[in-house]
DNA sequence: TGCCGCCTAAGTTAGGAC
DNA sequence: AAAAGTCCTAACTTAGGC
């Protein structure tokens, strides 16, 4: 662990709920719940509005409406959320090519590796100008924390929440972190929580005091003498800019059990396809084809077949994971099913000649992927998906905030807008059509970047001004 | 032929994070 | 009561090479 307290974690605030809010004025300051809306939907982000009411992330969509009835619920659209995620991990590079982002809203920078900060005061300096370039270019706030180790970064940012900055000054890592309960230290989720107040340990402090053997013993080598450093406040992690992929996956809950085998053959043909198809646009290639199967009653389990060599090849993935299928009882119907590939290798890659093989022992007569010419009509919600931007020819730019019933309902509002004024419309009106979503603040302000084509202007009274960063 | 010890790969589950 | 989707690591077991 170095000395200066320049590693940076930054964790922007609900992300999903206040890019929302920023997107459509109507919400802001109201409860709103980003998540599934379907019968087996989960809360991916709810605004602070919303957790008032004791809504939190991972939640049951149906749990959550019924603490919060007032709420607006909407389906992520992870195509705004990754263009404005892309604006804002540019502005961490700007301070250092050392930036590890570990999801859309989250990321680890190393101030020292880019010369951004060298000690405390430049780190502060540093980590403040960050919060008000972030707030310029995308209208959001992000919440700072600066440590000497990743881990005391990700706990400062945690306690900057919302819309803070809080550094942790070297020397005082011990007492800061004794107090806190064991939860805080990663790695520990739910499992291991209990397990450790079984064992009488509530708190970071205890840890220390239990010392790394008994660690050890409680909870295994790895994980034992793991938690043990970083309840010493030892962590040399260091912020890793690119890491490997090592495994890719797609899975589904599906609304209602699946009980028809056949069906559940089909579901299993169209993972891998998709799995398939994600596998190839990386330029990947695997050996180890993975189902996954969590039946009526939520019991989970994973079957996996290791292939001579690498492939990228639907029709190998299929059969691999139909396969692993036949050996698994699906009695009582099955909620999920998944498929994955691991044991990656980089797709222009080794024994062509086994692979090849392979390919023609397990499928004689390869069927391409089907391109499937399905269209047939659209429903509604389909067309226009609640919470979906599109534009009125007349009344311009706005949002759907329903539709059934062969209407929806459509909010005219833009990010620069006041709160807009509702009108509904047949879901066949021609005037109506699908549109992108407007950037969150005007062009012309922040880093390039910026989809649509929004008109810059109008009010929105930020002085004009260089982005320093 | 049987057994041993060491190592690795494969298969599965559990737990965790966002 | 209701519980997403993706990814990662560790632990343990089994099987096989040498």
């Amino acid at each position: 662990m170095r000395a200066a307290p320049t590693i940076l974690h930054l964790d922007m605030d609900a992300f999903f709920a206040s890019v929302e809010q920023a997107s459509k004025p109507s919400l802001r300051g109201k409860a709103v719940v980003v998540g599934g809306l379907g019968p087996r939907g989960v809360v991916a982000t709810a605004s602070y509005e919303a957790r008032v009411f004791g809504v939190h992330s991972a939640m049951p969509m149906g749990q959550a409406r019924r603490l919060a009835p007032h709420a607006a619920c909407l389906v992520p659209r992870f195509g705004l959320y990754r263009s404005i995620s892309e604006q804002v991990m540019g502005l961490l590079r700007a301070l250092s090519p050392l930036v590890e982002p570990l999801s859309l809203d989250e990321a680890f920078v190393d101030l020292e590796a880019g010369g951004a900060a060298w000690d405390a005061a430049s780190a502060r300096r540093a980590g403040a100008r960050l919060r008000a370039s972030i707030r310029e270019a995308t209208g959001l706030t992000g919440s700072v924390g600066l440590a000497a180790s990743k881990m005391l970064a990700k706990i400062a940012s945690e306690e900057a929440k919302p819309d803070g900055l809080v550094l942790i000054e070297p020397g005082t890592e011990r007492e800061l972190l004794a107090p806190l309960p064991v939860r805080t230290l990663p790695g520990v989720g739910p499992a291991t929580g209990d397990h450790l107040r079984r064992a009488g340990i509530t708190t970071v402090g205890e840890i220390a005091e239990a010392g790394e053997d008994e660690l050890v013993r409680l909870v295994g080598k790895a994980h034992g003498h793991g938690l043990y450093a970083m309840a010493l406040a030892h962590d040399d992690r260091p912020v890793v800019a690119e890491r490997e992929t090592k495994s890719v996956s797609v899975e589904d809950t599906y609304d209602v059990d699946i009980h028809d085998r056949v069906r559940v053959g089909v579901e299993v043909r169209r993972l891998a396809d998709r799995c398939v198809r994600r596998l190839r646009e990386a330029g990947l290639s695997g050996r180890t084809i993975v189902l996954k199967v969590r039946r009526y009653d939520f019991s989970t389990l994973t079957r996996s077949e290791t292939l001579r060599g690498p492939t990228d090849d639907p029709g190998v993935v299929r059969e691999a994971a139909g396969r692993l299928l036949d050996a698994v009882d699906t009695t009582g119907g099955v909620r999920l099913l998944g498929v994955g590939v691991s044991g990656l290798a980089d797709y222009t890659q080794e024994d062509l000649f086994a692979q090849a093989a392979g390919e023609r022992a397990a499928e004689p007569a390869e069927e391409p992927a089907e391109p499937a010419g399905r269209r047939t009509e659209e429903p509604a919600a389909r067309r226009w998906p609640s919470g979906h931007d599109l534009r009125h020819a007349r009344f311009g730019h706005g949002w759907a905030q329903g539709s059934g019933l062969g209407r929806v309902t459509v909010r005219f509002e833009t990010p620069y807008s006041g709160p807009g004024r509702v009108r509904t419309f047949p879901v066949d009106d021609p005037e109506l059509e699908p549109a992108e979503p407007l950037p969150l603040v005007p062009p012309g302000k922040g880093e390039g970047e910026g989809k649509g084509e929004g008109e810059a202007k109008d009010e929105t009274g930020d002085g004009p001004d260089e982005p320093g960063a």
